[in-house]
DNA sequence: CATATATCAGCTTTACTGAGATTG
DNA sequence: CCAATCTCAGTACAGCTGATATAT
């Protein structure tokens, strides 16, 4: 051990500060804590979806666009949180595999409105089973009740972030 | 193009379905909610470090050790949510601006223990006060009272996670 | 000898940026 | 003429994978 004469140890690594104000550690802060559980959930997700033979985003799209097709560009990679040139080029993958179409909207044509095709749908049943299945044992693992309850707080946060 | 009949429409896009069991729309599941409120927490969180000087990287590198110096590699890249071959590059940087520096454990030399620099604690201490700001921004826009149930419900969370 | 830690190196993917084309 | 939407091209950064060096 040497110690080495290190003046930099006020704590124990296992619990630093038990006692102290939890407000100004890292791990007990919401912003560290949103990310740290977001990590776990959305790492699950995608480790289900993936052994169901799709992404992520792929599945995202695909949920959005059964819940209300013919979304425009930009609408879509706000919803599933990509760039607009990455949603570019995953929609121009999801188009080759027949899974989407793109068509361009009547009502303003510098906008493409995109659709899932039939293929598409399936697709989209088939991954929502396995995120069903994913979501289901999160809920058990976090607690039916505490998982409701975190859904509406964080339904209500969403609302207050989206009012800016 | 040619419109070719097609009977891919069966729902309006405003509004989908509102009396129809929320627990299948994507927009109001735990996953997609949590990954929602992660990035305006997590983009605001970035914005105000970047317009103190810093990374949200290093931030959280830094508030790590701050804590509890002497951290080994593989635990602080658990902690700050990043790959091993990243953290180094990251660790290279920050040695390189004098804010980190690595020490071989005496303990066990295959280790390496990175300690906050002078510098690198008036750099922590600089973003905290941006960190301590933003945070407060966020629990008054959530609610103070929601922020602090919200905070304990994704300790819970995340204690479950980490108990696998 | 097998395992663990940290780093390195090559490859791939993605994000970011600014430009261009089309339409309103 | 200006603004908005989408796409494209070029660059830079980050992640992934396997390999390496050192130590247990």
């Amino acid at each position: 051990m040497v110690t080495t004469s290190n003046p930099d140890r006020p704590a124990a690594p296992p619990a630093p500060a038990p006692s102290a104000d939890a407000s100004r550690a890292p791990a007990a802060d919401l912003p560290y804590l949103l990310s740290r559980v977001e990590r776990y959930v959305t790492a699950g997700l995608a480790a289900a979806l993936e052994e169901a033979g799709g992404r992520l985003e792929e599945w995202r799209v695909l949920a959005l666009l059964a819940e209300a097709p013919g979304r425009t560009m930009s609408e879509i990679a706000e919803a599933v949180f990509l760039p607009a040139p990455s949603l570019t080029k995953l929609v121009d993958r999801m188009v080759a595999a027949n899974l989407l179409h793109r068509r361009p909207d009547p009502a303003d044509r510098r906008r493409v409105l995109v659709h899932p095709t039939e293929r598409g749908r399936a697709q989209h049943a088939r991954l929502s089973e396995a995120a069903a299945a994913e979501r289901a044992r999160i809920e058990s693992l976090f607690g039916r009740e505490e998982a409701a309850l975190l859904s509406a707080l964080l339904a209500k946060a969403a609302a207050a972030a989206d009012r800016c």
